[in-house]
DNA sequence: CGGTATCCGCTCGGATACTG
DNA sequence: CAGTATCCGAGCGGATACCG
């Protein structure tokens, strides 16, 4: 059995579908830094900021909330003062983080070939733009 | 050995490692679709185009530039009047694929347990919300 | 400490028009 | 057919200030 590509966008054009958006939520650019990191251990919010580095607040909270609500990431509050609160990975988190870590490391891996790829790319786009004379094309990131 | 979420994020805080750009190459909104279609044939620009459903050209073409220069996605272009190209994926792209048609499966499988964890976090804030009479957070989407 | 609220720049990404 | 070029609006995400 397999997935096909049209599975995951919906009858209607540009609706997306649930299922999409639950993996943009695992694979997101803090979403998959916080799986990662919880698979380790428990984080207090703090904590995971700092383990984290480069993400806002706003994005941290955000990201924490979107998790818990689909079930990734609980969230246990202490009520003490000053308060405390930390989180972790629930079952179907833990899965889903070491799938990302899986494919963090899978990457990793491949690196090199990645880098070598581009360079071959590259090579014949500005052997080809030298010839016509044209600047190169704008790329994503 | 494992990857942390420390190795993914660079030293200088918020800037990006080129590990983190490729997962996003391959996880981001067009490219899951472009990779996980490409696993059963071929397709031609236009195709693909209407396999996917709701990208624009101009988002296909840049997600089919990037996938190809980080080696995971072939060009073929055949120099006819009307032009004829076609795209396949590389064997590292197959892997890509297959790893991203895995994951989709695994959330999809997973879709009633996420449904009833949403369903259960929104009614707890409902209640908490009703109490304190405030309205409700804003989600990630 | 662990957030929320507000403001706002900037990039993503869609629509449209045009080209080889 | 397979793109490129340009314009532009929406919203992602950062900075700052404030609250329980």
């Amino acid at each position: 059995m397999s997935v096909s590509a049209r599975a995951v966008t919906s009858a209607t054009d540009n609706q997306v579908c649930p299922e999409r958006l639950v993996v943009e939520h695992i694979t997101s650019r803090w979403g998959m830094l916080v799986l990662t990191a919880l698979l380790d251990r428990s984080y207090r919010f703090s904590e995971l900021r700092r383990e984290i580095g480069g993400v806002s607040e706003k994005m941290l909270a955000q990201t924490l909330q979107t998790l818990e609500r689909d079930g990734f990431v609980h969230r246990n509050a202490r009520p003490v003062i000053p308060p405390h609160v930390d989180y972790t990975v629930t079952d179907m988190g833990r899965e889903a983080g070491e799938r990302m870590r899986a494919m963090i490391q899978w990457v990793d891996d491949r690196m090199s070939a990645v880098v070598d790829a581009r360079a071959a790319y590259d090579r014949v786009r500005a052997e080809r733009d030298a010839a016509t004379e044209a600047p190169p094309v704008a790329r994503t990131r």
